[in-house]
DNA sequence: TCCCCCTTTTACAAACCTTTTACAAATCGA
DNA sequence: TCGATTTGTAAAAGGTTTGTAAAAGGGGGA
């Protein structure tokens, strides 16, 4: 089962929700606090959207409402680092917010289209 | 039992309401808000007739009696996002609206007719 | 205090979504 | 069948949201 992992984990990435560690493969990212934050909220939900309303909330401590450009700077720095997969995992969801896409590899056959089958990564928050 | 399903599905289409989801043959569709919000509520109403007046009050928010042809595009991006179903699911009901109908193979024997039997579907809104 | 780093704002570009417009096609009643 | 109405469709117009680079703001440690 997934319960007791405390993390997130597929073939690149790899998030340590205890250490508040990121590695790409393999490799050590550094995230500043608030990077950090976003991505761990939004990886906990992952496959799912989250709306700015609510990282704005959640991260950030706003109330709804207001309006800002921090997100969308955060949103970018994190993605940067997250190379090579820069725009792999974290979807932007117009006017609504933002989904963190679990790594799918590329089907072989269509492109453009994504191979099916077990998830092939894992969250849980303990 | 449906209950907790939470979404729409049947042998080709797939609509997760949680996730404001729709995947087609396992591919992953991209709607923009009006699009999903009009799919899922046609949806929601499958095998029912939706009046336009009823589209457009609880997805435009528009009062009766307005005259737009923005619902018609928007049928139009729905159903071609479908594809390759595109005149499968949703059904123009002249001067009344659209009603979404869930999939069905068609049958063998008289071209033009539908295959009667269980289902092969389900709706759910948790 | 100064410096460094992080965060936020600013300003503009780019991308995107929605609505309108205009005309063609389809439908229905007389 | 004709005429009026409704819907389909393509393209343009309009408006909003997001991406991005750079500068400004702010807080903690040396």
């Amino acid at each position: 089962m997934l319960l007791g992992l405390n993390g997130y984990e597929d073939t690149h990435l790899n998030i340590s929700f205890a250490r508040r560690q990121v590695e790409v493969d393999g490799a050590l990212v550094t995230l500043t606090r608030k990077e950090y934050e976003l991505l761990a909220l939004l990886a906990q939900n992952a496959g799912e959207i989250v709306p700015r309303d609510a990282l704005l909330r959640q991260v950030w401590g706003y109330s709804e409402g207001v309006r800002t450009r921090t997100l969308d700077v955060h949103i970018r720095r994190v993605r940067k680092k997250l190379a090579p997969f820069t725009d792999q995992y974290i979807e932007t969801i117009f006017g609504v917010g933002y989904r963190f896409q679990p790594y799918r590899q590329r089907s072989a056959v269509g492109s453009g289209e994504w191979a099916v089958g077990s998830p092939g990564w894992a969250v849980a928050t303990g």
